[in-house]
This record gives structure tokens, sequence and C-alpha cells, in this order.
DNA sequence: ATGGTCGCGCAGCGA
């Protein structure tokens, strides 16, 4: 089964882009962040067309979450899975697809190290640990893949030199989503790809793309045994290129549940 | 040169 992630930064604007990406490649799970819409908005037309179910879980202007799938999309939560008050932001969204619980995720950015959004963000990843919990505990494969808005390492990000108390790589940052893969999960692409200079999110500012600073924040998460099978994974570089693409470029990742 | 670009939506904020 090939996962993949993808932050499209606006699915009204990217459509056209995602769908021609669709059915290039092809993969069979795809979690989506940023779309920017409402529920009614989604697209469930186009994506039907290409043959797959989607879920979607929107407010509108800002986030928004869903899962796409051509394997089947059961059980669908809009929500953290941890029994708690509904979360105000459309960030995450879980579904179960061929036998995986698959949850699309949009950490929160936190915006300053200090910031009352920074402080959220790390409630936000505790909040998570709990989803996951309790996911896991479901007894099923677990994939959790999403624009983290963290680089785990220093392999992560361009120049760590440049990354020292900011966010995406600040130790509380890095520690939340260690106790997030202390539940089993595993980091899919880093297993298959130790090298460093892998990035899948690049600032559209200053030429950062065609200038190599970018950074991997986007992940995919496999249960142990789930990511044991993982031979192959990709960040589609080509998906940042061109004509009004996302910030962040596409990451696959093929697993066989 | 100490910025730079997007997307949303129509000012200026968020990323």
């Amino acid at each position: 089964m090939r996962f993949v992630t993808w932050n499209v930064n606006s699915l009204k604007i990217r459509l056209p882009r995602v769908e021609a990406w669709l059915a290039e490649v092809q993969p069979d799970v795809v979690c989506l962040q940023e779309t920017k819409l409402a529920d009614k908005a989604f697209p469930h037309l186009a994506f039907q067309a290409l043959g797959y179910d989607a879920s979607h879980c929107g407010e509108g202007r800002w986030n928004g979450v869903a899962i796409l799938s051509r394997v089947g999309l059961e059980d669908v939560v809009c929500d953290f899975a941890d029994g708690g008050e509904p979360d105000a932001e459309a960030r995450l969204i879980t579904a179960t697809c061929a036998g995986v619980r698959v949850t699309s995720v949009y950490v929160p950015n936190g915006r300053a190290l200090g910031h009352e959004h920074y402080a959220y963000k790390l409630r936000w990843l505790a909040r998570l640990k709990d989803h996951v919990a309790a996911t896991r505990a479901e007894g099923q494969h677990v994939v959790v893949a999403g624009d983290f808005n963290i680089a785990p390492d220093d392999r992560d990000v361009y120049d760590p030199a440049k990354f020292v108390d900011v966010t995406h790589t600040s130790p509380p940052e890095r520690a939340a989503l260690a106790e997030l893969t202390s539940l089993g999960l595993v980091d899919t692409f880093r297993r298959v790809h130790p090298e460093d200079g892998l990035f899948s999110w690049w600032d559209y500012r200053a030429g950062d793309f065609h200038q190599g600073r970018g950074m991997r924040i986007d992940l995919v998460l496999a249960d142990e045994a789930l990511a044991a099978t993982c031979r192959w994974a990709i960040i589609d570089r080509n998906a940042r290129k061109g004509s009004q693409p996302s910030d962040h470029a596409p990451v696959l990742v093929d697993l066989y549940p």
C-alpha cells in the first residue's frame, strides 16, 4: 500500500496539481493538510473521478485535513480520540483504510518560542500522544501522517546552526515527538533514508527551494511491525517545482500491512 | 540588499 502525506496549502488553489499528481502516482491512501476549505466546499467528486473516497474535516479559511483512499475508508473520526473536549481547530482526522487506522495531522506551527501558540503546539502534541495511545489500543496497524511542524533531528534542517532557539527544532518540540514515537511508532522515511539534506518544506521566499534551504517536517509514522515492511520511500521534489506549487512536497511511503 | 512569497480576502495576518 502506498501512503502519502501532503500539505497542499489550499486545496482550492492546488486541486489541478493534486489531481494530476494522483493520476500519475496512484497512491492508495493520501493524508492532506491545510485544505483551507469548509466541508461543504470539499471537492469529493473530483477525487471520486480518480477512484478515491474522501473524508474531510475543515473550518474554512485555515487548517483543514482530509484522508483520501482507494482501498476503503471507514469509521471516520474528526477530532482527538482521547475523550476530551473537541479541538477548536480542524487539525486531525482518523479513518480505517484496509485495516490500517490512519490519522492525518496538521500540528500547530508554534510561531515563536514563548508565544502562546507555542504552548498550544506543545499541549496539542501531548493530546496527540493520548490520541495515538487510544488508537493503538484498538489493535489495528496505525499510521500517523502529516505536517508535524517539527524537524526530528539536525539532519532534517539545511543548517543546524541557523535553527537554535527557534520553533521546529527546539528541545521541547523534539521531546514531544519522541514521546509520540515512544508509543511504538517509527519515522518510516528516515528508516529507509538515513542521509541528511532531504527536505519536504521550503519557504516560498528568497529562492529557498532552489538554494536547498529546506526542512523535513512532513512525516509518515507507522507502528513498528508495519514500518518494518518499508523498503521504499521518497519525497517528490518535482511537485514543489513549476507553476503554483505548495510550499510542501508530498512524501510517499510504501508499506505492506 | 538585513528583505525576499504565498493564500485568504480585501487589511493585514499566518505560514
